[in-house]
DNA sequence: CACCTAAATGATAATTATTTTCAATTACAA
DNA sequence: TTGTAATTGAAAATAATTATCATTTAGGTG
């Protein structure tokens, strides 16, 4: 699974960030959830645990986890924009679907063939790459009888 | 290279769209420009030939070829938002320089080996995939010195 | 060539997501 | 316990996109 709210905060600590109930509160919704979670969505989330919470202040979380690699973003499901949150440790990349909102994590993904010819052909130099794949999951399938 | 004016007109023509003169001025800026413009660059191009043309105009137009396939999205360019434009005929995926912002366009992806491993394993019927590689375009690097 | 009508336009306001400002609060090192 | 820099959250600012709606117009019809 993803990374426990003992060892998110120990990245915060280790790194000069204080250790307030806010982003306490935060991490544990984060890592306790299974699901890819809008900035809204954790806000929600965050009520019982924290009531009052400002919801600059997930936005402000959410950008120092980015900085440390934590965070996934979504990308694809046109219509609503920026997507993000919760991770899986290794590199990975996602499967929406596009009429629920699903994401489904996988792992594998064999670019490095591409990118070197890429790299060859043009001259960049490839730092990362984003991939997605949009279908319908299984569930949608059926509804779309 | 892409589509000429005409050709874009005829297809709007063909779906029993009008064809306007701002239609016609934003769709010849699209189609002599080799770049990949936002919505704000194209208003701004089109100023010379259709002064006081709404951006809107241009928003609703890129709507309708977005439907018809005619578009790009840039979706890595973490800061600025849902990018877009300008096309290449066939189905093609992006090489961005995450310092300039230059895009260059490439052809081949093989994904169909990947895309059928993941439908098998997940029941995921899958339609699409967004595959965008980010790194240093050639003059970055050295600059980068 | 008029004439008619549905489609298109653009000014304006509304939405929505995100960022900035700033005064008040607070974590935590000393 | 104390001092201070980091953090918080209310509120306003930005920004991108979309909705409303009165006015204009492209293009088919007679
Ligand atoms: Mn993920
Ligand atoms: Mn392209
Ligand atoms: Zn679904
Ligand atoms: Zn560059």
């Amino acid at each position: 699974m993803g990374f426990t709210d003992k060892k998110l905060l120990s990245v915060l600590k280790k790194h000069g960030y204080k250790l307030t109930p806010q982003r306490r509160a935060v991490l544990k919704v984060l890592s306790s959830s299974q699901e890819h979670l809008t900035p809204a969505d954790i806000f929600e989330k965050v009520q019982p645990e924290y009531p009052g919470i400002g919801l600059v202040t997930i936005y402000r979380l959410l950008q120092i986890l980015t900085e440390f690699g934590l965070i996934c973003e979504i990308h694809a499901n046109d219509n609503s924009r920026r997507y993000l949150i919760r991770r899986q440790p290794e590199h990975h990349h996602h499967l929406i679907c596009s009429s629920c909102g699903t994401v489904v994590d996988f792992t594998d993904c064999d670019l490095s063939g591409l990118g070197k010819r890429l790299s060859r052909e043009t001259g960049f130099e490839i730092e990362t790459h984003l991939l997605e794949f949009v279908g319908l999951c299984r569930s949608c399938q059926k509804e779309a009888t």
